[in-house]
RNA sequence: GCCAGGGUGGCAGAGUUCGGCCUAACGCGUCCGCCUGCAGAGCGGAUCAUCGCCGGUUCAAAUCCGGCCCCUGGCUCCA
């Protein structure tokens, strides 16, 4: 059983053969850092992390590259009257997207390059495309001779020639081709393009844009093109040629096509082999959730509001390339599929911790469905990392474990355990969900003591028959966030 | 206009690459039953889809071919 991927560049799903048979190089097209996360960018981290557990459950050896655009108009227009500058705004957003990042429990990549710190790389790059005969200085700037290329367009399987012109008017003069993209860009930012994309709290444009940053280059003072960066800082942290490269959709034209262009055209090797393309999720109004449009939910409060697990449960809910909305229905559902998942996984702990492991007990049913289960969330994974599937068959194996539960007297220890070790090698392992995490540190916190202290003083008044004073127990409790359940063999509870 | 991707039950969403095991998964919802002081959780059962429309190929089509209708994204900063 071998993993295949839909290839952007063949729009086919290929057989996956790394360049190394034993690693990947994997690189992710991360985000400007000028506007806090939203859920649409979630989904691209928890798709990319859930491919690079995948493919180490495989048994390669990922080095996975995300990057930050920390130089950008938009970061320019973020600057507030407080006296920061770019470089603070892009900081601050960084720090606030890793936590998101950490928050959403991800796989943290090698490296996090940023392109304020890889200026020497862009500049090599930029020279070297100059000297090929692929780029042209025009005014301090340097553009990408589109024409030089013959397979531009290859990606997003577009006519140069039918292309609207990229770039602003005053770049359209000095330009070679309308189609031609900005390597680097002489001298600071325009003022007026930072006025469009200010906010309330923003500083005057003129100040703002005193803030931004240059750097010295043949060509002048200035700063780098929008698509270099990516393929500078995988060339840098990765290779020439990588495996893997994953963004979302809305990336393919022109970024990742820019990004192949000038990437192929330095070295003359093909720059990634199989490029993933996450769609975007759109927004309960059926529009596309994005920055610009200001209609999104930010990482942080939906972790906040929902958890990570269930917000996982969520985006893992769809393969990652088709159509997902995000809406209070949708979420809400999450978070009963993410709920029936955990109970079902602390049931089977729970059962499997109640009896002796030299119980003799088997139900053949249980014991065969677990293989069975197995090799579908493996199918599930290798088919394009069709998580939806993969998280199906972990349902699959909560029905599994209750119906055994329910219709046996007597458990299953080793069946227990091995469903018990499925969900922490897929659930946990693979698609990053976090079993158990409240009753996990161990010791029993004083936080459950006092919680089973006020249920045995419920379970008294049960018993006496007070039962209006036992469901306001059970009430108060509910409301702070604790889940009681009546079992045959007493009160059972869990937080939520 | 050009490029890409979709339309599957009340909702959500797999399956379409390589047609048959799809009388269509998993889940949510609804209803009944078991269990329960009640509730929840769980279990059992039920409800719910001629897979956008029309035509074709085939022993066989959600899956292939042709036409049509509708939707979304990209072509401008965006994961």
């Amino acid at each position: 059983m071998t993993l295949r991927v839909t290839n952007s560049l063949t729009r086919e799903r290929e057989r996956f053969e790394p360049q190394d048979p034993d690693s990947v190089l994997l690189y992710y097209c991360g985000l400007t850092t000028s506007d806090p996360a939203h859920l649409g960018h979630a989904r691209g981290w928890v798709h990319v992390d859930v491919m690079h557990r995948w493919l180490e459950w495989l048994g390669y050896d990922v080095r996975h590259v995300e990057n930050f655009t920390d130089v950008n108009e938009k970061i320019v227009a973020r600057v507030g009257e407080d006296g920061d500058t770019e470089a603070d705004v892009a900081a601050s957003y960084v720090r606030d997207i890793l936590r998101d990042m950490r928050s959403l429990n991800l796989l943290r990549a090698e490296v996090y390059p940023r392109v304020s710190e890889h200026v020497p790389e862009i500049v090599d790059l930029v020279e070297r495309l100059i000297d090929r005969g692929y780029a042209y200085e025009a005014n301090g700037s340097v553009y990408f001779d589109v024409t030089t290329f013959e397979e531009y367009g290859k990606l997003s399987n577009q006519d140069p020639d039918e292309m609207e012109p990229q770039g602003s008017e005053d770049e359209q003069a000095e330009k070679r081709n309308p189609a031609d993209f900005a390597l680097w860009k002489a001298g600071g930012v325009d003022s007026d393009e930072i006025e469009q994309h200010q906010h309330d709290a923003a500083a005057p444009a003129e100040q703002a844009v005193e803030t931004a940053q240059t750097w010295d280059s043949p060509w002048g003072r200035g700063r780098p093109g929008w698509h270099i960066e990516c393929s500078a800082m995988s060339m840098t942290h990765l290779d020439d040629t990588i495996d893997i490269h994953v963004g979302g959709q809305d990336l393919v034209f022109p970024h990742h096509e820019n990004e192949i262009a000038q990437s192929e055209a330095a070295t003359g090797e093909t720059f990634a082999r199989y490029w993933l393309h996450v769609r975007l999720l759109d927004a309960p109004d059926e529009e596309k959730m994005s920055s610009s449009l200001g209609n999104f939910e930010t990482v942080e409060e939906a972790a906040e509001r929902y958890g990570p697990n269930a917000v996982r449960t969520f985006l893992l809910s769809t393969a990652y390339h088709n159509e997902a909305t995000y809406s209070p229905e949708t979420m809400a559902e999450a978070e009963e599929r993410w709920d029936r998942l955990e109970r079902g996984y602390e049931r089977a702990v729970d059962a499997a911790d109640s009896i002796d492991a030299r119980t003799k007990v088997v139900d053949q049913s249980l014991r065969d469905a677990i293989p069975a289960i197995r090799e579908e969330f493996a199918a599930a994974m290798n088919d394009d990392f069709n998580t939806r599937e993969a998280l199906s068959a972990l349902l699959e194996l909560v029905n599994v474990v209750n119906r055994h539960l329910d219709e046996h007297a007597e458990y299953d220890y080793r069946g227990l355990r091995s469903a018990v070790e499925t969900f922490e090698e897929f659930g946990g392992g693979v698609l990053g969900l976090q079993f158990g995490d409240a009753a996990d540190d161990g010791g029993v916190s004083v936080a459950e003591e006092m919680v089973e202290l006020v249920l045995d003083l419920r379970e008294q008044e049960r018993a006496a028959g007070n039962y209006e004073r036992a469901d306001e127990l059970r009430d108060d409790l509910e409301a702070l966030g604790v889940e009681v359940q009546d079992t045959d063999d007493g009160y059972e509870y869990r937080f939520e």
